[in-house]
DNA sequence: CTTTCCCTAGAACATAGGTTCAAAGGTGAA
DNA sequence: TTCACCTTTGAACCTATGTTCTAGGGAAAG
């Protein structure tokens, strides 16, 4: 990925926006959707920073079509509509396992991914982890795929879950159940 | 899922359009964009036939607004702009494989999945199929999974393709490795 | 202080594009 | 035939929205 230039905090916003109302509304904003939402005093200053967001590669323009506006990705290709899921870490056996804190993340995403809206969609605080090694291949799990992870406390029997074994030192996945007083974790693949 | 009216040859052709125009553009088209693509002599004969298709629950229409259209799922969910990947048929042990015939495909699919863009950018005749059973499991593929499969004539070694063991009688994934003037087909997982 | 460069204001302009209307054409039921 | 209903025409209308222009503010360099 090519290094990007650093973005005024109003094109930070602007290019934020752009891609919530796109996610939200499932088609691009006008100059004066941006206007209004960022705050700016007039259509000329958005007209301005869009060219140099256009300029810097972080978007494309169809010149005289209304919400002509093309958001790219770091490789140049067409993005924004989908929702953003950040992948906030690596999930590993031997190593701690990141998870939020009381208020947010400390730690920034490694990456950003984009989910299927269905498969996204009424579910909040949602993270991706990228899963090192292979230690959890009996849940079907290999190296470097991706586990969806959505924080709840309403655990139903048998849903999987990620947890983090104090003794084995690692993290994992697991089918959990409650049986009376004991709680009991299945490998989450029953052929195995 | 709910039935759905039936539509008229020009509501289809309406619709298929624009599917197609937000997956190419990644914006919705206009009245009169339809009004072209489809051959139609007057905006006044979309509006008329948006509407219907807006009674009769297949996409939405924001008022006054440019571009304003939002195609609707089977369950009343926004969708569309992403690439429609058609899910052929069902891969299994001991069942025929079903695939392309000279010139298209005999059957309908049983159900189409969008993909994300960089997926199926720049591939053409992706198709899907639906693994049934676990048979595969060495694969890391489980009963229920998705698998995409991409008509090629140009296999590398160490691709993953889709076999037909004429002797077991049954569709695999495998890797496939030429040494010299035999064929090795190796398990898809080396883990196992 | 003056110049230069980047950014902001506010308005005006031009057209892309949604909406509406009155009239006419087709088709089937009665 | 006549009536009722659906569809098509072609045009006009209006505003949503991209674009452009001129002037001014502010900061850094000279």
């Amino acid at each position: 990925m090519k290094a990007k230039k650093k973005l005024s905090p109003k094109q930070e916003r602007m290019l934020e926006f752009i891609r919530e109302f796109m996610a939200d509304n499932g088609l691009p904003p006008t100059v004066r959707d941006i206007q209004y939402a960022c705050g700016i005093s007039s259509t000329s200053v958005v007209d301005y920073n869009l060219r140099l967001l256009q300029r810097d590669g972080f978007l494309r323009r169809r010149p005289d079509v209304a919400r002509g506006i093309e958001l790219l990705d770091k490789e140049g290709r067409s993005a924004g509509f989908l929702p953003q899921i950040p992948v906030m870490g690596y999930i590993a056996a031997g190593e701690p396992l990141p998870g939020p804190s009381n208020d947010g993340w400390t730690q920034e995403p490694i990456e950003t991914i984009e989910l299927p809206r269905h498969m996204a969609d009424s579910k909040k605080n949602l993270y991706a982890l990228r899963v090192k090694g292979t230690s959890m291949i009996d849940a079907l799990i290999d190296d470097g795929d991706l586990v969806l992870v959505e924080p709840t406390h309403d655990v139903r029997n048998g849903d999987m879950m990620v947890a983090w074994l104090k003794l084995e030192q690692e993290a994992t996945l697991k089918r959990i159940y409650r049986e009376g007083s004991r709680v009991r974790l299945q490998p989450a693949n029953s052929q195995m």
